[in-house]
This record gives C-alpha cells, structure tokens and sequence, in this order.
DNA sequence: ACCTGAACACCGTTCAAGT
DNA sequence: ACCTGAACACCGTTCAAGT
C-alpha cells in the first residue's frame, strides 16, 4: 500500500531512538522500512533533506511535549517571564525526547511548517505581552541559543561525550562507557574545577531553570 | 623526520578551514600530510579521538582569540560582569575563528588541557569576583551553552542551512547557495515572523552582546 | 619507532529496468 | 507512481610486512 513520505520521516525518527544519529544510515533504514536501497530516493532527495525532516519534527514537539518536571510549576506562572520559561522548558522537553534531538536540530534543521510556527509562537506570546518586535526577536534569538546549547551538553554527556562512537569493530551492543561522570581532575592544576567536582551532582532541572531565570531577570532589568 | 601527533592535529584544522566538517576525510588527510592511509592510525587512535583533539585545539583559542569587535570596548569593563562577557567574546572568537568550529566542539569535544584550562580561568575569574562557587559553576555552565548555541546558529547560516553538503556528485567546488538569507514566509500564517524579516538585517555582533547583556543582567539582579 | 600496501566491511547515491 | 537490482565512487579501520 505505498509508503509514504511520513512514514519514511517516522521510521526514521524510531531508528534514530534505538541506534543514535552516528548509526543513523540509510540501509538501516531502507530494511526497516522492508524495502530496497534505491526506493528511499523516490521520497526524499538525499539523507541531508531527510535529516532536516525530521528535525522539524523534533522541534513539533514544542506544541506538545511538557516541561521536564522543573519542581515549580511553570506555566501556571501569570506575565512575559513565566511564559517565555514555559516556551523554552517545552523547547527542551522536545529536544529530550528523542535521542541526540539537539544534534539533529542545531546540525541539520530545515526550517519545516512546525519550525516556522514555533518561532512565530514565541514571538507572538511575547509581543502580546507587550514587547517590541525587536526586543522579543533578540531576546527569542538568545533563549534558542542557551537552550539549544543546554541541551548540545546534556546529551553528549548521556552518550559519554560522543565518544566510543567507532565504526564496525567489536560487539553490536551498548558501547558507551561512563556516562555522565567525568575522570577527577588534578587539583593541583585545576582548583576551582576539583573542587567544583567533589560538591553536589548538580540536578540538570535544576541548572537549566537558573540559567533561564538568568535571561528573563536580565530582560525584565533592561525594561524597567 | 617523522611525523608528530601534533602535526597531525594541526593539518587536520588547516583541511577543516579550507573544506569543512562534512568533507573532513582521514584520506584527504594523509593525502595533504605526503603519507599513505593507514599511517594516521600510528598517531591516533580513532577519527573520533583526532576530531577530539581538534575541538580541544580550538577552545584553546580562547586565550589568545580577541573579542570580535564589539564596537563597545569590553575587557576595559571592571567588575565581573565586563570580565566574563570579555570571556564570552573571546570563546565566541574561538569558535569563529575557525570553520564549524562550533559543530566541532559541541559535538567533539574531548575535554584535554586546554579545555579545562579554559574553564578553571573561567571559574577563579567568577571566584575572584566575590561569587559563590556553585554560582560561578551554574552561572558559566549558562554561558558557554549561551555562546555554543548562538554561534551554532551563526555558523549554520554561513554554510547555507547545512544543506547542499552532498557527497560526490557534482562539481567539486563552493556548493553553498544562499548564505545567511532565508526565504521570505507568508505574512498570512506568519504574521510577526514576516514583519521581523522585513525588517534590519540584525548585526551579529550586536545581537550576541545584547543576548550576553541579558544574562549578567540577570545575575547581577539577583546577587543584589 | 614509524610507515607501506593491500585488504575488509562498510557508506550514500544513481539509474536502467520492471510492475 | 513506486520499487528492484545492480552498479559506482566513496568511506574508516586493520594488519602483516617492510625499514
């Protein structure tokens, strides 16, 4: 019953889930699809065109996907600042919820119907609040910003900083190895950062919603 | 006279300018080093681990790389505020220094000296200033994800959306189509988007010292 | 210690030909 | 319109063998 062009962007955005974007290949994707090699370029018109489908799919989910259970509860929150926090919470929980999303999205997004709307929902949520175009354009330009970066960091962790990541040798399987703790710097050399390291574990949640009260704090400063 | 891993890092940064990331291959490499294919695998372990030590290669910039003229002096700035947007402007010459230099380290990087000679400055000059330790961590963690984002964003323009980057059809030359002008969108679905893009054409430097301004605010709000 | 030469197991993409 | 089958021009990596 003929595939289609969606469902080539759906399969391989469930392929991106179970293997990670470095496996991401083409002949896994055309044996998912139960399909040979060559049918894959009557729907898409080459991997890159399709890499950016299914960014713009990734960033869809700003209209869906939840904050990441940030404690306090967002969104209930009343003026501008609540509300741009709730975006970019929403901005994050997309990314997060498939594997290496902010990869994919700052390498290789075509800005698709759900990119474009997504940016024309920032910017309107913020100009009804009544900023100036050009105050909310910066400032929706410097939330992307720290939240695409966030995000860039938070998974490379999850993966083991990207590492590992070899091509055909050894076994199938899992081969990350450490995930997310990095080997104990010399505090001879570096103080500040030793010390940092033996504290708290830093709750991710957490780190990303002071980052982000940061920039409202600083905007609502520059408008007063 | 033998080769050095270092001759190796610093040949594979020399191709990474003049190609880019897409077409970084270990074969261009050792063709450009006057070697055969197999040799680069005496000094490196894995194309992972060179792109590693190029990423930590181009953060080392940071210590030398100037601001990218401001128009306002910063480094001039006393106080913590001036001292760690110098820091932002100067990793932001980092990254821009060189061709997806961002990608690279967002993607790569394998934390080596420099790095963490990076971020221990980045700490005791925060820890200097009088701030708390886990204020300085949770304060410069948003920074540098602030300035990773942005530039990948700037960077991403340059090279045409990413796009464009097919393997081997073709002519082999410049392949990037329109560099940094997106295409106009409906004003009817895309009211405010529209508006904004009709508008000025947003100096980059500006708009990452406006974002930056943002977050210093935003600190100094709350430390006060 | 450092490199060659040749292989191996992969890639993305094209395109005639089928239905 | 949609897919097959087979080819093409690439990749990264390994490893005996040379010097």
């Amino acid at each position: 019953m003929a595939l289609h062009r969606e469902d080539v962007v759906r399969a391989a955005l469930e392929l991106l889930d179970e293997v990670g974007l470095d496996r991401l290949t083409t002949r896994a994707l055309t044996d998912r699809l139960g399909v040979q090699r060559g049918a894959l370029y009557w729907h898409v018109r080459s991997k890159q065109e399709l890499l950016g489908a299914m960014a713009d799919a990734v960033v869809a989910g700003v209209f869906t996907a939840p904050g990441t259970g940030d404690g306090a509860d967002n969104g209930a929150q009343a003026g501008w600042a609540g509300r741009t926090a709730d975006f970019a919470h929403r901005l994050r929980g997309a990314l997060l919820a498939r594997r290496d999303g902010a990869r994919l999205v700052s390498a290789h997004l075509a800005p698709g119907a759900a990119t474009l709307g997504a940016v024309e929902e920032g910017l309107a949520l913020m100009r009804a609040q009544g900023l100036a175009l050009a105050q909310a354009a910066m400032f929706g330009h410097a939330v992307t910003s720290y939240v695409i970066g966030f995000v860039l960091q938070e998974q490379a962790a999850h993966t083991g900083t990207e590492a590992g990541a070899g091509a055909g040798s050894g076994a199938d399987g899992d081969d990350r190895a450490d995930a997310g703790t990095a080997p104990p710097v010399d505090p001879r050399r570096y103080p500040h950062l030793a010390q940092w390291q033996a504290e708290q574990p830093a709750d991710p949640d957490q780190a990303f919603s002071a980052g982000l009260a940061f920039l409202t704090a600083g905007l609502a400063a520059q408008l007063s």
